[in-house]
RNA sequence: GGGCGAAUAGCUCAGCUGGUCCAGAGCGCCUGCCUUACACGCAGGAAGUCGGGGGUUCGAGUCCCUCUUCGCCCACCA
C-alpha cells in the first residue's frame, strides 16, 4: 500500500482493507505512543466470550470503542485499547457438553480432569475467532497485550481477591436456597436468573383439616412442590384465619399432618389467606422455615425430578413411587390430577407470572436448597455508590446512573460458586481430619493446623468473578507493573446497559476496594442491536445480521458508518435483517463517494509538494476557497465536540454532510476549470482542496478508517505517511470566515433559484439562459463579481446582468425568484414563458410570505410580546417583518406587472 | 407491582439551554439528466394535524399534567 499505486477506479473495500489493517499492524501503530508527554487514554474491551463468534452486538459495540479510541489517539493520547476474552464458565462448558453430546457422551463419562482437558482443546482449536473478526472490522486493539481470563495470570489475580476477600471476612458458606439451573446443573446468581413472564396457572388446593374440620384452601402456582411442605402460614393479623394456628392440616398425597403458622410474610389480602410453606423450594418459605423453626425436607433432585433428597436414589417418604424420578412439570400434572382425583382441587385460575430462567440456556431456574459460598456486598458497595455520588464515574445516558445506584442501594449478597467443572476452582481446602476449612493463595500440600490430608472445594468460581477484575487483572495486578502504573485507571467504559449489574457494578467495587480507584471515569452505554420488528438481534432467533457479511459484501467502513450514523446517545440501532442493501446503503453510497472523491482531487493535484494552506497569500484565495476553509474551521470544532460528548451519529453526520453537500457539490464543482493546467487560481484550488479534503478525512477517520488511510497515503506529499498518526484537525484545520459564508450562501442561493426556475419550466439541460439579477446590495453585487464563473456554469447560465436597483427588463418573457436581503433574479425564457404558470408560482409565494407575514405582525402588534420577549427576540422579529414586508411589495409588483388576476 | 424511557415524513432517526427550523437527514418514492470523480451519481420535487387531550408561557416538536401505544430496568404477593 503506498502513494505511487494509482487509485482504483471502482472503489473496493476488499481491496484495500485487509492490507491496510496488516500495514497497521506491521507498523505498530495500535501500540500506544510513547512520546514523551503523551497521556495515556485506555479502554478495556468488554471480553467476548471465547468461543463466541461476531454479531452485530459486538459489531457496534467494539466499532464505538475503535472511535473512541483512534479519535484519542489522533488527539496525541497514548492510546491503549486492551482486548482479551472471557472463558465464560457456564457457556462455553455448555458448548463442549453439546459436542460431547453429539458423540452420545456426558461430561460424567470424562470425568472431571478428561472434561476440562477437552475444553482447552475446544478453546484452542475454535477459541479466539472473535478477535480475527474484530480485525475485520478494523479494531485497532493492541494485540500484543491480548488477554484471557482464564490466563495464569488473570487465574492469579482471581486467587489473590478470592483470599483477600476471605482474609476480610467478606466470604462465606451459606446453606440457603439459591436460583438453580437444572439443566446447566449449577447455580445461579440472582443477576443470572432472569424474570420472565410465563403463562401458568394458580391452583386453589384443599387441605384437609387433621381434626376433621372443613378443609382449609390454599393457593399456589406450584403443586409440584406441595410434596415438600412443612406448614401452612397465615397472616397474624387476619382476623379470618388466625383462630386456625396451632392447628394441624393433612398434606395431600404425601399424607403428613403439618401445623397451621402464622407469619407476617402472609399477605393477608391474597388469595384464601392460607400460604403453603415449602422451606427448601422457595427462598421466602426458607426464611419462613427459619423463623419457625422448620425441617426442610427436599423433594426434587438436581435435575429437577421429584425425589425425597432424605432417601437418597429410592422412591417413598415424602415422595409417593408413582410421582418418583418424574420430571417437575410432569408431575405437576399428575399432583393436580391426583388432587383433582381426590377431590381436592378447588380451581385453577390461568395467570401469567414472572418466573426466572437461566441466561445461559433459558430453562426455567428451579429454586435449591445447597451449599453455596457468597461474598459480603454491603461493604463493597458503600464505596462505589460514594464514587458515583461523588460523581467519579459518570454514565452516559445519565438515567443508567440510576439504575446502578437503586442495584447497589438494595445490593444482595452475592453467589460465586458455581457446581461446573470449566472455570477457576473456589481455592478452599478442607481437612476432614481436624475440621480446617481455609482458603489459600498456593495450593497446600497438607493440613496447616493438623497435618492431615487436605481436599479442595469441587466447585468453581462464577464467571464474572474473574471479569469484575478485568481492568487491572489486565494489566499486571496484584504485582505492581509498569502497564498498572500507567494506564490504570482507564477511561471510558463502553458496553451495553444489560450487563450493568454482572459486570461494570462490580467492576466499580473490585477497581475501588483492591488498587483503590474507579476502573474508569466514564460509561458509556449504547444501544441493542434490533430488527425492523424492534426484537433484538439473536442467533436463536434467526434474525440477526452476520457483521462479517457485511464487511465482505460492503466493507468495513460501511459497516462502521452504519451503526455509528444511527447511534443517537442512549437509543437502539435498527437494521432490516432481510433487506442489507438497504440497512448499509448509506454507508456502501458515502464511501464510494469518498472514493470518487478522491479520484478526482489526486488526478488533479500533481505529484509535487502543495504549499501549506497558511503559504498561499491570502490574495489569491478567492471566495469559494475562503468559504470552504471557514465551514472546514466549523466543521472541525463540531466533530470534534460530538466525539467527546459521545454523539457519535452527529459526529460522523457533520464531516459526511461536509464532505458530500459542501466539499463535492460545491467546491469541487466550482474549482474544476481551476484545476485544469495553467488556469488561473490554480495553485490556490489546488492548495485549498487538498488541505480541505485531508482534513476531512481525519475528521472521517475515527468512524471509516480505511477508505480515509487509503486515501489520505495518496496525497501529495504525504509519502506513505498513516492517517492514524495524524494530528487531529484543531484550531488549525480553518479559519474562520463569517464574510465569504454569508456571500456565498448568497450565490448559492442565486444558483438554487435559478436551477429551480430551470426545472419548473423543464427547460432543456443544455440550454443557456440570461438572468438579471436585481435590487443588489453591494456587499452581494460584490459577490456575484467574485463567483461569476461558478454561478455561469452551475446554473447554466449564458449571459449574466446584475443591477444594483430595479431591473430593465421586466414583463412576460421570464421567471421572477427571491433572494435573501431583497436581492432578486429573473430569468429570462423568451417563448418559454407560460404567463399562468408564473403567476400561479408567485401567487403561492405570496400565500407563503402572507403567512409568515400575518404570524411576525401577530407577535408584534401583541403588548405582552413586546414587553416581555427579551430584546433581542423583538429586534430580530422587526427586522424580520421589515424585510419580509419588503419582498412582498416587490412580489406584488411582479405579479401587477404580469397582469396576473 | 415499582421505576424509567420513547412516540416527529412510507421506513430508520436528528432536532442538544422553548424564539433564524416558514419542521431536517438517510433510505424509499416522483421528474429530468450516463454534464469524462462518482447512476453506489447529478439537478429538481412530493411527502409530516411533530401519538390524543389539557396546561404553563408573549411564544412549545422542545417545559408540566393526563390518556393511549411501544420498549427497558427492578420485583418474594404464593
Amino acid at each position: 500500500m503506498s502513494d505511487a499505486e494509482p487509485l482504483a477506479p471502482q472503489y473496493s473495500a476488499a481491496a484495500i482493507e485487509a492490507p491496510l489493517y496488516a500495514d497497521w499492524q506491521a507498523r505498530g501503530l495500535f501500540a500506544p505512543s510513547t512520546a514523551p508527554g503523551a497521556r495515556p487514554f485506555v479502554i478495556v474491551i468488554p471480553p467476548p466470550n471465547v468461543t463466541d463468534v461476531l454479531h452485530m452486538g459486538h459489531g457496534l459495540n467494539n466499532t464505538v470503542q475503535d472511535v473512541l479510541v483512534r479519535f484519542e489517539r489522533m488527539r496525541g493520547r497514548a492510546a491503549l485499547w486492551l482486548p482479551g476474552t472471557d472463558h465464560a464458565g457456564i457457556a462455553t462448558q455448555n458448548v463442549v457438553e453439546k459436542l460431547l453430546a453429539a458423540e452420545g457422551r456426558t461430561r460424567f463419562d470424562l470425568g472431571r480432569e478428561a472434561f476440562v482437558a477437552r475444553v482447552w482443546q475446544h478453546v484452542r482449536a475454535k477459541g479466539g475467532i472473535i478477535l480475527q473478526q474484530l480485525k475485520a472490522i478494523g479494531c485497532s486493539c493492541d494485540w500484543s497485550r491480548t488477554r484471557f481470563t482464564f490466563d495464569p495470570a488473570m487465574s492469579r489475580a482471581v486467587r489473590e481477591v478470592f483470599v483477600r476477600l476471605w482474609e476480610e471476612g467478606l466470604i462465606y458458606r451459606g446453606y440457603r436456597v439459591i436460583h438453580w439451573c437444572p439443566r446447566c446443573h449449577t447455580a445461579l446468581s440472582d443477576e443470572e436468573a432472569e424474570h420472565a413472564d410465563v403463562e401458568g396457572a394458580l391452583y386453589y388446593i384443599r387441605y384437609p383439616m387433621a381434626d376433621g374440620g372443613e378443609p382449609i384452601t390454599v393457593a399456589t402456582t406450584r403443586p409440584e412442590t406441595l410434596l415438600g411442605d412443612v406448614a401452612v402460614a397465615v397472616n397474624p393479623e387476619d382476623g379470618r384465619h388466625r383462630a386456625f394456628v396451632g392447628r394441624h392440616v393433612v398434606l395431600p398425597i404425601a399424607e403428613l399432618e403439618i401445623p397451621i403458622i402464622a407469619d407476617e410474610h402472609v399477605e393477608a389480602g391474597f388469595g384464601t389467606g392460607f400460604v403453603k410453606i415449602t422451606p427448601a423450594h422457595d427462598a421466602d418459605d426458607f426464611e419462613v422455615g427459619r423463623r419457625h423453626d422448620l425441617a426442610t425436607p427436599i423433594v426434587m433432585t438436581a435435575d429437577a425430578r421429584m425425589g425425597d433428597a432424605a432417601l437418597g436414589g429410592k422412591p417413598g417418604g415424602r415422595v409417593p413411587a408413582p410421582l418418583f424420578g418424574m420430571d417437575r412439570f410432569e408431575a405437576r400434572k399428575a399432583i393436580v390430577a391426583m388432587l383433582k382425583e381426590r377431590g381436592l382441587l378447588e380451581k385453577v385460575e390461568s395467570r401469567l407470572h414472572a418466573v426466572r430462567h437461566c441466561y445461559r440456556c433459558d430453562t426455567v431456574v428451579e429454586p435449591r436448597l445447597s451449599d453455596q459460598w457468597f461474598v459480603t456486598m454491603e461493604p463493597l458497595a458503600a464505596p462505589a455508590l460514594e464514587a458515583y455520588r461523588q460523581g467519579r464515574v459518570r454514565f452516559i445516558p445519565e438515567r443508567r446512573g440510576d439504575e446502578f445506584e437503586q442495584w447497589l442501594t438494595g445490593i444482595r449478597d452475592w453467589n460465586i460458586s458455581r457446581q461446573l467443572w470449566w472455570g477457576h476452582r473456589i481455592p478452599v481446602w478442607y481437612c476432614d481430619r481436624c475440621g480446617l476449612q481455609q482458603a489459600f493463595r498456593e495450593d497446600p500440600v497438607a493440613c496447616p493446623a493438623c497435618g492431615g490430608p487436605l481436599r479442595q472445594d469441587e466447585d468453581v468460581l462464577d464467571t464474572w468473578f474473574s471479569s469484575w477484575l478485568w481492568p487491572f487483572s489486565t494489566l499486571g495486578w496484584p504485582e505492581a507493573t509498569a502497564d498498572l502504573e500507567r494506564y490504570y485507571p482507564t477511561d471510558v467504559l463502553v458496553t451495553a446497559p444489560e450487563i450493568i449489574f454482572f459486570w461494570v457494578a462490580r467492576m466499580i467495587m473490585a477497581g475501588i476496594h483492591f488498587v483503590g480507584r474507579v476502573p474508569f471515569h466514564t460509561v458509556y452505554l449504547h444501544g441493542t442491536v434490533r430488527d425492523t420488528h424492534h426484537v433484538k438481534m439473536s442467533k436463536s432467533l434467526g434474525n440477526g445480521i452476520d457483521p462479517i457479511e457485511v464487511v465482505n459484501r460492503y466493507g468495513a467502513d460501511a459497516l462502521r458508518f452504519a451503526v455509528t450514523n444511527g447511534l443517537g446517545v442512549g437509543t437502539d440501532i435498527i437494521l432490516d435483517p432481510n433487506d442489507l442493501d438497504t440497512s448499509f446503503a448509506s454507508g456502501r453510497n458515502f464511501a464510494n463517494k469518498l472514493w470518487n472523491v478522491g479520484r478526482l482531487l489526486l488526478s488533479s493535484l500533481g505529484d509535487g509538494p502543495l504549499p501549506a494552506l497558511a503559504e498561499v497569500p491570502a490574495g489569491e484565495l478567492t471566495l469559494p476557497d475562503r468559504w470552504i476553509v471557514s465551514r472546514l474551521a466549523r466543521v472541525a470544532r463540531e466533530t470534534t465536540e460530538h466525539l467527546e460528548r459521545f454523539r457519535l451519529n452527529d459526529a460522523v453526520g457533520t464531516p459526511y454532510h461536509f464532505l458530500w453537500d459542501d466539499f463535492a457539490d460545491w467546491y469541487l464543482e466550482e474549482i474544476k476549470p481551476r484545476l485544469r493546467d495553467e488556469a488561473p487560481g490554480g495553485a490556490a484550488a489546488r492548495a485549498v482542496a487538498a488541505h480541505v479534503f485531508d482534513r476531512v478525512l481525519r475528521l472521517l477517520h475515527p468512524a471509516m478508517p480505511f477508505i480515509t488511510d487509503a486515501l489520505y497515503r495518496r496525497l501529495p506529499g504525504r509519502g506513505d505517511a498513516s492517517i492514524m498518526v495524524a494530528p487531529w484537525p484543531g484550531a488549525d484545520a480553518g479559519r474562520d470566515d463569517p464574510d465569504a459564508e454569508r456571500d456565498f450562501a448568497f450565490v448559492q442561493a442565486l444558483v438554487n433559484a435559478v436551477r429551480e426556475v430551470r426545472a419548473e419550466y423543464g427547460v432543456k439541460p443544455g440550454a443557456e439562459l440570461k438572468i438579471v439579477v436585481s435590487r443588489l446590495a453591494p456587499r452581494q453585487a460584490g459577490a456575484i463579481a467574485q463567483a461569476k464563473d461558478m454561478i455561469r456554469r452551475l446554473a447554466k447560465v449564458g449571459a449574466l446582468e446584475t443591477a444594483a436597483g430595479e431591473a430593465s427588463v421586466l414583463g412576460r418573457v421570464g421567471s421572477h425568484a427571491l433572494l435573501p436581503d431583497g436581492a432578486e433574479v429573473f430569468v429570462v425564457l423568451g417563448d418559454a414563458i407560460d404567463v399562468g404558470k408564473e403567476c400561479a408560482r408567485l401567487k403561492t409565494e405570496l400565500t407563503r410570505l402572507d403567512g409568515q407575514l400575518a404570524a411576525v405582525r401577530g407577535k408584534l402588534g401583541s403588548e405582552s410580546f413586546r414587553t416581555r420577549a427579551p430584546a433581542d427576540v423583538v429586534a430580530r422579529e422587526t427586522e424580520k417583518e421589515r424585510q419580509w414586508t419588503a419582498r412582498r411589495e416587490a412580489l406584488a409588483g411582479k405579479l401587477a406587472a404580469l397582469g396576473c388576476a
